[in-house]
RNA sequence: GGUGCUAUCGUCUAGUGGCCUAGGACAACGGCCUCUCACGCCGUAAACCCCGGUUCGAGUCCGGGUAGCACUACCA
């Protein structure tokens, strides 16, 4: 019978989510809402010395940010910052499954598929220093302080003395185990290479990862784990403890993604590469409460979080053609683990604010101007234009930057007349001249009206394209030509004036936000200035 | 060291035996546009890791090598 598909994200608490398995969780949402199937989510805090608090909560909050809706465990509850769990199948934590997993280590030691060990930490490290390449295995476990050297008797009478144990998984050498997995076909393991890996610490009463993800994706019906390259080494023993609980039946199907590269040189990408190279490692920024430490976010960046959606998307995944742009529905509809690279990708950041500029252009300018606004306010900014004119002002100039906050940069004169005027513009654009064509520019302009000012009207330039022309472009460019000044001689020299410097949109649009009073006392200041 | 995975422009990738003189995008560079800075448009440079084999034909299949990465904890 053909299962639903269900799929999870199984994050640990140990500190902010790092942008790797954002897309972790972004492929496991894509392939769950592309088969009908349920998003489940659930929190791995078998460490419990490595548990960071605050980290559960930024981990859901950075997934509703980005869109990725769960359908089942722990996520945050609609317009709030509350946790909510829902699904049948809880607790989604799994600290607070210790019963459940009681149970299962009692079945492995009663089918014989594990035993009791009591080498300390401290024996096995000493161990290792005089055996380099110890492993605790089938060839070496009758060497070592367990049920099956001690025998069961004195095993239950040290646990019953308080003495710390842990459980382990007695792996049977010299199989190949096989793991097919969907991205990269069929891998073959010998099991001799495997240790007996530790499934309880009595220590904190607790399973470690391997044998609490089994139990959990076995009862919480689990069809497909689609997880980083990291687990492959480790999805041979997975795939034994299924056998040994006797669910291989309903063995989930494994997926291993590829890893996210620094962007120069080899290996995994990790918070320092994003402190060296400059850009976040996280989608948003994280006070560790444990170290004291910030991590910049995306989200904080100015980063929309459809434009992280589509970069990440396409870091390891890319379908046949040439399609870059991808809405969230477009990737649900067209994503498929078969077309998952099998080999890592370098973190792009470069490409990234190229996402960010696609999408920034594309929204309306009522919406820019409303995420603009927190930046003039933070620059203590005075806005007495209407919402209408700011969205005109973004949309001069949006197609010059990369993200919202760098709008500021590109449109600040029209908030604030110069305080200084730009040296290096000065000494290029500011002639011997210019004061001259300034004083004549005024009065010129002086004699337009109101109306004639903010005058413009539909055209086609020498492409034969639509275009828009200023009234003011009607007076001032006979003007020059009479005069024979030089249009950019005087142009420049405005400009200058009014913005400070040699940049920013056609001046003519420049002219019509600020006004004509505006306008001519910029110039007048210009005049006293320089 | 052992085991596994991987290998196309600097980067992300298309390519599933002939459509490949290897395509697209980012970044770089040059030009056009132009009152400035950008945007945009046009263009340039830039790759099949190596060696064998299979085949009429290999970037594509196979073998070996090399390199990179991951794992090798009472972490996940």
């Amino acid at each position: 019978m053909e299962r639903q598909v269900k799929v999870r994200f199984a994050p640990s608490p140990t500190g902010a989510l790092h942008i790797g398995g954002v897309r972790t969780a972004l492929y496991n949402y894509l392939f769950a809402r592309q088969h009908k199937g349920v998003m489940l989510l659930r929190i791995e805090d078998t460490d419990s010395t490595r548990f960071v608090p605050g980290a559960e909560e930024y981990i859901l909050e950075a997934l509703d940010w980005l869109g990725i809706d769960i359908d089942e465990g722990l996520r945050m509850a609609k317009g709030g910052r509350e946790i909510e769990s829902v699904g049948e199948h809880g607790p989604y934590r799994q600290s607070e499954r210790r019963e459940i997993y009681h149970k299962y280590v009692q079945q492995l030691l009663d089918s014989n598929h594990a035993y009791y060990a009591f080498d300390t930490p401290e024996e096995l490290e000493a161990k290792r220093q005089q055996t380099p390449i110890f492993q605790y295995d089938a060839r070496t476990r009758m060497e070592m302080q367990n049920s099956l050297t001690l025998g069961m008797d004195e095993a239950l009478a040290r646990i019953a003395r308080g003495d710390k144990y842990v459980v382990r998984f007695r792996i049977e050498p010299n199989e190949d185990v096989h793991v097919y997995d969907l991205i990269r076909g069929e891998v073959v393991i010998n099991s001799s290479i495997l240790d007996d890996k530790v499934l309880y610490k009595s220590a904190d009463d607790l399973p470690t990862y391997h044998l609490a993800n089994i139990v959990d994706d076995h009862l919480m019906e689990i069809t497909h784990v689609i997880r980083g390259e990291e687990w492959l080494p480790s999805a041979p023993l997975h795939v034994l403890l299924y056998r040994a609980f006797g669910w291989q039946d309903t063995m989930p199907q494994f997926a291993h993604l590829p890893l996210l590269l620094k962007p120069d040189g080899n290996g995994k990408l990790s918070k320092r590469d994003g402190d060296r190279l400059g850009f976040p490692v996280f989608p948003l920024e994280f006070h560790n409460q444990k170290d004291g430490s910030v991590s910049s976010g995306y989200r904080e960046s100015g980063y929309f979080p459809e434009a992280v959606i589509n970069f990440l998307a396409l870091l390891g995944w890319h379908n046949t053609g040439d399609q870059e742009i991808y809405s969230m529905q477009e990737l649900i509809e067209q994503f498929s683990l078969d077309r998952v690279s099998k080999s890592g990708a370098k973190f792009d950041y470069e490409k990234g604010k190229w996402f960010n500029h696609q999408y920034l252009v594309q929204k309306p300018n009522a919406e820019l101007a409303e995420l603009f606004l927190p930046i003039l306010k933070e620059k203590q900014i005075a806005v007495t234009y209407p919402m209408e004119t700011i969205a005109a002002i973004v949309g001069l100039v949006k197609d010059r930057v990369n993200f919202v906050p760098e709008l500021w940069e590109q449109c600040n004169f029209f908030f604030e007349a110069p305080a200084s005027y730009d040296e290096k513009s000065l000494q290029k654009r500011w002639k011997e001249d210019s004061p001259r064509h300034m004083t004549e520019l005024i009065a010129l302009l002086e004699g337009v009206s109101e109306a004639d000012w903010h005058h413009n009207y539909a055209t086609t330039d020498q492409n034969g394209n639509a275009a828009t022309r200023w009234h003011l472009d009607d007076i001032v460019m006979p003007w020059i030509a009479e005069k024979e000044y030089g249009v950019g001689i005087v142009m420049n020299a405005f400009r200058i004036c009014l913005v400070g410097a040699a940049r920013g949109p056609h001046i003519w649009d420049i002219t019509h936000i600020l006004g004509k009073e505006e306008t001519l006392r910029r110039v007048r200041k210009a005049l006293e200035v320089l």
